[in-house]
RNA sequence: GCGAGGUUAGCUCAGUGGUAGAGCACUUGCUUCACACGCAAGGGGUCGCAGGUUCGAAACCUGCACCUCGCACCA
């Protein structure tokens, strides 16, 4: 720091620090170097879309991961944090061929064919796969990029099929013919995760169908999809509904198509319990191929299916000439209108329900019976008992029991998809027979064979992150000589969102029991969900997403960082405002200025200190600086950064800046022409050691959250200069960090309470005396005379700080000293402070002032003395409280004293 | 319907039985030799509502209201 600008100024620092660290190779992370004294820690990345860009989600998110992983360097330990990307199948596949479409390349996939089309996607992701990536390293993200993975590379691939064939060959995977939910946007079957419930209003349809064997007589039946209705294999009552006992058995004609000659429209009225006879007409119909419900009732029935839609959600010919190539929607109204035409359409009425939509297209999904692969999931009871017994812990824990409800629920994962981009499923067919063959390598004659064309779910090849990214094989005897598994697996901690607690932390914990024996990580913090200030989920429609790398740009990363860490309590949603942002540049430039103060003093570096040149002030930092040590270390065991933050803010910002260095320039500032003494000079030289003392210990906490600031005022300052290249000599990021002072070094310093409270007093009494200043009306840039009666012994040192910070021309300390009357005072149990008057003050405004003081003092005395007369009270209580309220009585007479008397100077 | 979380200053939130707090915003005044991305002094809250437990409740218990989010779901 030889020029030091009067601001800070991020972006040369910042690109400058994480060369530097890159460079250094301060991320890579060496299995070889863990130990009993250098234990391991590491945290894998939840693998960003490799389409994405940075979000605010994922800078709360890798923010988290960065200081976790910053702070775990600094207690000494050896950090894995490894990083990349997953394949994200059906995201990647759209984008990619939304892209060729708009250049007029294809106008359908088939254009290309598969292997043309994944050609062609993984040229895209070589070119645009890495951004997000790039974009991390702006925020300071200290990952060990040599070992960054994708969820496609070779080797991880191997890790995909070897997992699907050892399913397999357990049992635990099967192909079969079920009601999947089927995206006819995408064109695939989803998991019943991907499937997300969102109210719809839509019409309830009461259509009527008669009777076959009893003409005249009319059901009716309500409905939200009328388009099925060609699709009806039977009408359903519950066997209690008395309304309708005597008719099971009968049949009904089915409403649609009308042009289909009425006795081809018999379907049987049948009794299933399934029905509600509460709910609408307490008539179902039955519509096997396109509801899951109805799908097992036509099961116990042995009703026929029929299925009349198109993967892409048109109707088919089955729904009959009128709606046939009709998409669903167009022809819902449109078999509406044909029902009322026909006389059968009883009543339309509006009605809200819940539709599935496919999470990703936001489409209704349909509910579709096809052949897909299965899982049934493997390791559940090792999943469950880890978290329910506590060996897994959840922050905030509230997520445990959400975890523990949906493992007692789950289905069988359907995890085939209809896609190109992804892992292929490892099966093989035999052409023209039954057999089937699957393996890791294809059948020796694979031309007699034709392979499954479908691929994996994107999250069957992610719920194997934690391990095999670190070149797990499957194979015990080898995993069990891998140095990386061996050091960092289990993890220590996973970042993410609650969103994805089923979609990815559930099962790779299964997967974790299941592949390496051991759960995966042992601590998952759950972050909030970053909102607007209003509350809304950022969204790219409501434009409401700022760009972090703006944000970087205006700001720096730091600034982001500590903007974002700030608004975010553990376990509750993020309200972001760019004002905290504004307010983390603030932050910077204010460490920024106070190291810049220190270094404009000179001196030399980290002097000793010596205890008995300490004053209350120096005294009271530390005690202060203790304090906050104390509290940022239990805050970071706690998981609770916001609480560190707010600590760090207000240690450095309120206690250290406002009162330290503003009293330190009591004894620093020189006025001109003034040779100071050698005392003077040695009093000034340990102030500086406490400084540096501070500040030293300010950037080692403030590193994991401020990474780049605090690693070039390490530098710039020189605290790196005397300590070993491991402990700090090359980088703050490798200093140890601090710890509170040993009962040793407090009775060494001094640190007691009674300096704490000699400080307390003191600035107590400064703002006082700042007080009267303002209610005397006295311009601030005026020195005036203050004149202090001191209750006891005074060091002139202390004075001149009270004087200094009073902004007053000389104090007077004066132990006999009796005012004439009018003199405005402040009184506090450090002595009375008067500002004797010079014919300028508002003794009116003071007096209010002091009116005002009086009634709360007095509202307070009542209050205590209230409780203290109370018997109740006095032989309940315990004694230590007792004592605590006699005292407070105490101090609050005094005060009421004080006012007093400084009422009574003021009355001439 | 079941479950979870929330309701404290204008805003965002701390506060696990004993004197209601912070930051921002607001008001007033200041180019005080680190910082106007700053300094100083202020104003501002019957702690969602109603009961209960207790000497004492923002906190514990019960009920209610409203807001969020999961899960399930009836056509």
């Amino acid at each position: 720091m030889i020029e030091i600008p009067k601001a800070y100024e991020p972006q040369s620092v910042e690109a400058k620090w994480y060369q530097f660290w890159l460079d250094q190779g301060c991320f890579t992370a060496d299995p070889g170097r863990v130990s009993e004294r250098r234990p391991a820690y590491s945290i894998v990345i939840p693998p960003p879309n490799v389409t994405g860009v940075l979000t605010l989600g994922h800078v709360l998110n890798n923010t988290i991961q960065d200081i976790l992983a910053r702070k775990a360097r600094m207690d000494g330990k050896e950090v894995l944090w490894l990083p990349g990307t997953d394949h994200a199948g059906i995201a990647t596949q759209n984008v990619v061929e939304k892209t060729l479409k708009k250049a007029g390349e294809i106008r359908h996939r088939d254009d290309l064919g598969r292997d043309d089309l994944v050609e062609r996607i993984w040229q895209w992701k070589e070119k645009y796969g890495g951004i997000i990536l790039q974009q991390l390293r702006a925020l300071g993200a200290s990952c060990d990029w040599s070992r960054t993975r994708f969820t496609m590379d070779p080797e991880y691939s191997r890790c995909v099929q070897n997992v699907f064939v050892d399913l397999h060959r357990k049992g635990l995977i099967y192909r079969g013919k079920r009601m999947v939910n089927w995206c006819p946007a995408s064109l695939t079957a989803l998991s019943d995760e991907e499937v997300i419930m969102k109210e719809q209003k839509g019409s309830m349809y009461h259509f009527r169908v008669e009777v076959a064997e009893k003409p005249g007589t009319f059901l009716t039946i309500a409905t939200t999809r009328p388009e099925t209705i060609p699709a009806d294999t039977a009408v359903a009552v519950n066997p209690k509904d008395p309304r309708y006992q005597h008719l099971i058995g009968c049949h009904v004609y089915r409403a649609l198509p009308v042009e289909t000659p009425k006795e081809q429209r018999r379907i049987p009225i049948i009794a299933d319990e399934h029905v509600d006879f509460e709910f609408g007409t307490g008539v179902l119909k039955v519509t096997p191929a396109h509801d899951k419900a109805d799908y097992e009732i036509g099961l116990r029935h042995g009703l026929p299916v029929i299925d009349l839609l198109t993967p892409d959600g048109r109707l088919t010919a089955e729904a009959g000439p009128e709606l046939s190539g009709l998409d669903r929607f167009v022809g819902r109204k449109k078999a509406a209108e044909i029902l009322e035409a026909a006389g059968a359409l009883a009543a339309v009425e509006p009605y809200s329900n819940n539709v599935g939509f496919s999470e990703r297209a936001d489409v209704p999904i349909e509910p579709r019976l096809s052949e897909q692969w299965f899982l049934k999931y493997p390791s559940v009871q090792e999943a469950k008992a880890c978290v329910a017994e506590g060996n897994l812990r959840f922050f905030p824990d509230r997520w445990a029991k959400v975890y523990d409800h949906w493992l007692n629920g789950i289905q069988d994962w359907c995890i085939s998809r209809q896609l190109w981009w992804g892992h292929r499923i490892p099966v093989w067919y035999r052409k023209g027979g039954t057999e089937i063959h699957v393996d890791l390598e294809p059948p020796a004659d694979v031309a007699n064979w034709e392979q499954d064309p479908d691929v994996l779910d994107t999250w069957f090849s992610s719920w194997l992150w934690p391990f095999a990214t670190m070149g797990w094989t499957g194979d015990r005897s080898v995993d069990a000589q891998n140095p990386a598994l061996r050091a960092f697996y289990p993890t220590t901690d996973l970042v993410t969102g609650p969103d994805i607690i089923f979609f990815w932390v559930a099962r790779m914990i299964m997967a974790g029991y299941e592949y390496c024996g051991d759960m995966p990580f042992r601590n998952v913090y759950f972050t909030g969900i970053i909102r607007d200030k209003q509350g809304r989920k950022m969204s790219k429609s409501l434009g409401n997403s700022p760009d972090p790398l703006d944000l970087i740009a205006k700001y720096g990363a730091d600034a982001l960082r500590f903007g974002v860490m700030r608004a975010a309590p553990l376990g509750q949603d993020v309200l972001f405002d760019e004002q905290s942002v504004e307010l983390g540049r603030n932050f910077c430039n204010k460490l920024w200025n106070a190291c810049r103060f220190r270094q404009m003093q000179g001196g030399a570096m980290e002097g000793e200190i010596h205890p008995d040149l300490l004053t209350s002030d120096d005294r009271w930092i530390l005690i202060r600086l203790d304090q906050a040590v104390r509290e940022v270390t239990q805050a970071f065991a706690d998981y609770k950064f916001s609480d560190a933050t707010a600590t760090l803010y207000r240690f450095f910002w309120s206690e250290y800046c406002d009162w330290y260095v503003e009293a330190s320039k009591a004894a620093l500032v020189r006025p001109e022409g003034v040779v100071r003494t050698p005392q003077q000079e040695a009093l000034a030289a340990n102030k500086l050691a406490v400084m540096d003392l501070v500040l030293g210990s300010l950037l080692r906490l403030f590193h994991p959250f401020l990474p780049f600031i605090s690693e070039e005022l390490w530098h710039g300052m020189g605290f790196h200069q005397d300590l070993p290249e491991d402990r700090g000599g090359k980088t703050l990021l490798s200093a140890s960090w601090p710890k509170p002072f040993t009962t040793e070094e407090r009775d060494y310093f001094g640190l007691d309470d009674t300096a704490d409270r000699v400080a307390q007093a003191k600035y107590d009494l400064i703002t006082l005396g700042r007080g009267l200043r303002r209610d005397c009306k006295i311009d601030p840039a005026k020195r005036v005379k203050f004149v202090l009666r001191p209750s006891g012994e005074l060091p002139a040192a202390e004075a001149e700080v009270i004087r200094l910070l009073l902004n007053a021309e000389t104090l007077e300390v004066t132990p006999g000293f009796a005012p004439p009357k009018g003199t405005p005072m402040a009184a506090n149990p450090l002595g009375e402070l008067f500002l004797p008057l010079e014919g300028l003050v508002d003794v009116a405004a003071e007096r209010a002032r002091l009116g005002k003081e009086l009634e709360k003092v007095r509202a307070e005395i009542a209050k205590v003395e209230a409780k203290l007369s109370n018997p109740a009270f006095t032989e309940k209580v315990p004694a230590k409280v007792l004592e605590e309220h006699r005292q407070r009585l105490l101090d609050w007479q005094a005060k009421e004293r004080q006012v007093l008397s400084s009422l009574e100077n003021l009355s001439s």
